[in-house]
DNA sequence: CTCATATATATCGCTTGAAGATATATAAAT
DNA sequence: ATTTATATATCTTCAAGCGATATATATGAG
């Protein structure tokens, strides 16, 4: 009944992480809290606070985002904006992690087609 | 220039690794070192030999795969095969992978057309 | 009014595991 | 004869994810 194990799951999960994340900022600032949400949201999967601080941190260094600490309700929150860089970024990481993925699926859907048109007889 | 970075890539490739070594046995008996250079030539990516064995043991361990020594020619290679619950975990794994990706593919494609419609002024 | 829970950010250190290094041995090529 | 490719396997180091923990405000229930 398992399908891909938990571990596989949190690798492709974390392979795609700093483009899900420059993803999600391409439509407007956003707080780390928020950001986990959507990711969440959007994959299923969960990027764990000690995994998704470190990482925005990163991408800060990196000149990928720009962080302003701002208060829109009583509440500071640290707001993270895609830098010009940052969406230059986007769009060579994601054009390359889509090109990884069909390169893996490619031999991954013949392989599929082959034992499900072959089934084990046992 | 740099689209995703080393790390991801790696990540990418370690999370569909069981999944690509399955198909890889899909269609008939390999040896480790022929899987290696399959995955290779698929993917683009090389799984080392410190990683390739121990996986290989541990999908026989978990009754995915059996393995015999024989020699075709002179010489000596521990073949596997998919045993009927390697092509059934196939099935679900190949499902389950390629609906993560389809998710995750779903939040980063919206946000590639954005910042490619809106380019950054600077 | 209090307690639990959600929101929000951040760091530290343990544990896990990938893969570099290494060992061993045969076939092929130069 | 020496090097390179093939072939399998283990050990151990090193990096890093993330669980645990700390801190603080907002909200909702009882």
């Amino acid at each position: 009944m398992s399908g891909l194990d938990d571990k596989s799951r949190r690798d492709l999960f974390r392979g795609s992480l700093d483009v899900m994340v420059l993803a999600v900022l391409a439509d407007g600032k956003q707080y780390g809290y928020s950001i986990q949400k959507r990711v969440r949201e959007a994959s299923g999967q969960t990027i764990k606070a000690g995994s998704l601080y470190p990482l925005l941190h990163r991408l800060e260094a990196d000149g990928l985002v720009k962080a302003t600490w701002e208060s829109d309700t009583g509440r500071d929150r640290k707001w993270y904006e895609l830098t010009a860089a940052g969406q230059r970024r986007l769009k060579t990481a994601a054009a390359d992690w889509q090109a990884a993925f069909a390169r893996m699926q490619a031999l991954v859907l013949p392989a599929l087609r082959q034992v499900t048109n072959h089934p084990a007889t046992s």
